[in-house]
DNA sequence: TAAATAAAGTTGAACTATCAACTAAATATA
DNA sequence: TATATTTAGTTGATAGTTCAACTTTATTTA
């Protein structure tokens, strides 16, 4: 392979947050799997709004996650096949429905916390804590530039 | 939804990534559908290599794009029966494929070029340019950083 | 109120990602 | 040289993404 400066000159911003997204992707799964524990990023991103708000409909989820509401019907489909969540039909609005954790929903996600916790510091290590913030702030720009229409 | 402070406090890294991979991946491949071409995100970062060296063995491409040997099969298939590259079996090493570009595949590169530069503006759009250099640098030592092991 | 429209969610199809198991060819080692 | 190991690539299985088409329920609007 070229050397890493003629690799950074060539790649664009794009094909680099793919990039970064499959590893870091790949990492966390590694580091679940190695600490006995089954979870796919996706996964946890979901999970996480769940927990934070005690349930969530759908249309949140899909919302909070930046993901199309097919994929989240999948991912919850996923998530309620390993018994961590439940849909349970809203009494207020026939059309939706409210997801919660199970038990063993709210035992994985504190499980799994310092897995993240973990893979977060694996992946920011030697960066200068001000540039993980610009990096974050930019994130969050690019996320605003693209969100409407 | 919650207000945008309040969403950014809460989103961990893991999640702010995969969020814009997403949406860049979505963007993207808009623009080329208004623009009248096909292609996914994951194509044209696999063709970018190809044009770039001219042939590129599956190793080399799976390197460069940070992607499983198994994707780039995969990728490379769907190419293949779009008639945009095809695979020559290496006459040295029988084991090695060396995929080219076919005329129709260098004519698509050059019409996505522009639409790689518009989704490029759209998404950096009132970013300034040192956040931008930080943003890649920052991309790029995440990289190094899960790399090896 | 009746009809039209919008919103929440599901399903099917095509594509991509990852893992594990596999084939075939090249290189290392005994 | 014969055997073992490594490397390049494929296949099958499972999960997630996107689009389009669909169902059901709410909300608008005429």
């Amino acid at each position: 392979m070229e050397n890493k400066d003629s690799l950074q000159f060539h790649m664009n911003m794009g094909k680099l947050i793919s990039s970064v997204h499959n590893m870091i992707t790949r990492r966390f799964v590694q580091n679940a799997h190695d600490a006995g524990l089954d979870i796919s990023l996706d996964q946890w991103m979901v999970l996480g709004p769940i927990h934070y708000h005690g349930d969530a409909s759908q249309k949140l989820l899909s919302d909070f996650c930046f993901k199309d509401k097919t994929s989240i019907t999948r991912i919850v489909n996923t998530l309620e096949k390993k018994n961590l969540v439940v849909r349970v039909p809203d009494q207020l609005d026939h059309r939706v429905n409210r997801v919660i954790l199970t038990n063993a929903g709210k035992q994985l996600f504190n499980d799994v916390l310092p897995i993240m916790n973990k893979t977060k510091k694996e992946v920011s290590r030697d960066i200068a804590e001000s540039d993980i913030e610009i990096f974050k702030d930019v994130l969050t720009k690019i996320i605003s530039n693209l969100e409407n229409e």
